[in-house]
DNA sequence: TCCTCAAATGCAACCGATCTCACAATCGAT
DNA sequence: ATCGATTGTGAGATCGGTTGCATTTGAGGA
């Protein structure tokens, strides 16, 4: 047997078209009993509405993208992970964008999603987004940015006070005696990547530390790069700062493999608080980013900016997990 | 100005929608230079179809769900990564439904991507699928599954050799003089799961190893209950093999922690071959997957089941990445 | 009992495409 | 020149709902 349409249940139950409509998805504008008795005839037909019907119609439909640079990051699959939950949670589908680092993709899928009627779309980018270009494609602007956005503040943002994600990790070295501490940066041109440079920058000095930044050219294995410079270095660190955990772990297990132990000879921490990190080895410190609040909050600014709300921009606090890969600095 | 619809063009191009319509869809149905000219005026409005009014009169859309129990495990991240990738280029949305192990959730996206007139979907199960169900639920059965089918020769599958996969973990570790090889199952309930356990006692006892399993019990914490049994076991295993390479994570942290050292105290590798692992502590030893080809062929089957062709049950070979976190035996 | 007004329901156009069928133009063959 | 077979295009129903407007229903008041 085919699906029912809304003319089977119609007919069914004896009313019209329209009632049936209504009684779905405009329950007050009919009669109780009515709407009880279609409903009822609806679930015995094993009736459920054609979204895709719907959304032509309304011109608004339920999915909504989710475009991230790499799933294979495990922040991004956290991201995922919550966001896909908080979507749910709202009735919303999430569609899972993939741009593998491809600037020109994320326009196309915003089109592409755009022409199914998504209401709002969430980017979670790599590299700064190209503002404009987002406008004028499509979505009349209906975008939240995971990140901070450079020029451009009408479009609602939610960000991670890296600041104080780095002051964490300096206080948490600090009282552990470490006084010589480096950083280790990711891949440059995110702004969060920026942030937690220049927030390291600037800790350091606020701390009469000397900035050693660590491994800046950037080939294919971070790891090693960011071992050698810290080799090379006149005054060994007895930390490392991560930008993020993914560097962490590369940094780890380049040290280890040079037969550097963490923490004895040195201590690192780590950038994201993945759950990942407490199954690594050594079990990672990290500062933590509230990533489950991150994706429950992109969704809200979505609807926001669809009720046609104004742009907000919400900033995270990160708090500090700390595990094993930091120790007492022993010299 | 409004997005311009297939009568704007038809009326700027001076023809009729379904000409428009035709030059679009079916180019060989319609004079070239008609053709031509009408994809020029197209262009000149900034035209393109509606992904959803097309879906809804065809009865076809181009969504493709992958349905996963959690993205958070990179297996299932590579897996989404290499599947979206093939999906892409022939021409699919990839959509990605996250259950997290809720078993009722699977047919519920299947429900809600069914009415939208999905050609087939992707399932890769943590728990046996129930597949009575799947079929009733909807799709036709026009389902793919990435993990073996138990009562089922009518869904196609894709599954990798979990049996030679598991002799070339033991192959390697023979080579490296282990004689004491122990068995770390993951979660029971997938196929896989049972295969790999399957295999590794035939792979045991066919090679003189008495089969040892450790942690079988499932709370919590599996990396403690695995290195507890290992601890209490009578004749210590020099090696273990993990079911997968999460599973090896957690193990080789748990065993750091209680300052046993991987490879030179006890050797571990893991099932995935995750390119996570290349930046584990030590680099993870593990039996791979081919999990692009694994995406790939999974779009494959699927296009073939909508062609009406018949299921096929595709078995993939695994190979050996051989890292640092197996060793000679040191007694 | 009749009238009024609001609430509930029916009617029919519409969202943006596809597709079957009918019709017109073109062509080769007789 | 006539005719049947192709080929290309137009007409209009259709996919499965939504929604503004018209109409019916029913409660309350005179």
């Amino acid at each position: 047997m085919p699906e029912p349409r809304i003319d089977d249940v119609a007919a069914a139950a004896g009313v019209h078209r329209s009632t049936v409509s209504r009684a779905f998805s405009k329950p007050e504008a009919v009669r109780p009993e009515t709407r009880e008795h279609v409903l009822k005839v609806a679930a015995e037909l094993g009736y459920s509405m054609s979204p895709l019907a719907q959304a032509l119609r309304r011109r608004v439909s339920n999915l909504v993208p989710l475009i991230v640079p790499d799933i294979t990051n495990p922040f991004f699959a956290e991201l995922a992970h919550t966001t896909a939950a908080a979507a749910r949670r709202q009735g919303y589908q999430l569609i899972l964008c993939l741009t593998d680092g491809d600037q020109s993709l994320t326009s196309k899928y915003l089109d592409s999603v755009h022409s199914m009627y998504s209401p709002f779309g969430i980017i979670a980018p790599s590299t700064p987004v190209d503002l404009e270009s987002l406008r004028r494609d499509a979505f009349d602007n209906r975008v939240v940015v995971i990140d901070r956005v450079n020029s451009d503040y009408s479009v609602p943002t939610v960000t991670v006070d890296s600041a104080h994600g780095i002051d964490l990790a300096f206080e948490h070295l600090s009282s552990l005696g470490h006084t010589e501490i480096a950083y280790a940066p990711g891949i440059v041109g995110t702004n969060t990547a920026y942030d937690r440079r220049k927030a390291y920058q600037r800790a350091a000095s606020m701390r009469d530390v000397k900035p050693q930044v660590l491994g800046s050219t950037h080939t294919a294995d971070i790891g090693s790069e960011v071992v050698d410079d810290w080799l090379d270095s006149a005054q060994r660190p007895t930390a490392v700062i991560a930008s993020n955990d993914a560097i962490a772990f590369a940094v780890i297990a380049e040290f280890s493999t040079r037969n550097i132990r963490v923490p004895e000879d040195v201590s690192v921490v780590g950038f994201d608080g993945l759950d990942l990190g407490a199954h690594f080895n050594p079990r990672l410190t990290s500062v933590k980013q509230p990533i489950e609040a991150m994706g429950e909050i992109s969704i809200q600014l979505g609807e926001k900016l669809m009720n046609g709300e104004t742009a907000e921009h919400i900033m995270l606090e990160p708090t500090l997990l700390v595990r094993s890969s930091t120790g007492e600095v022993t010299s």
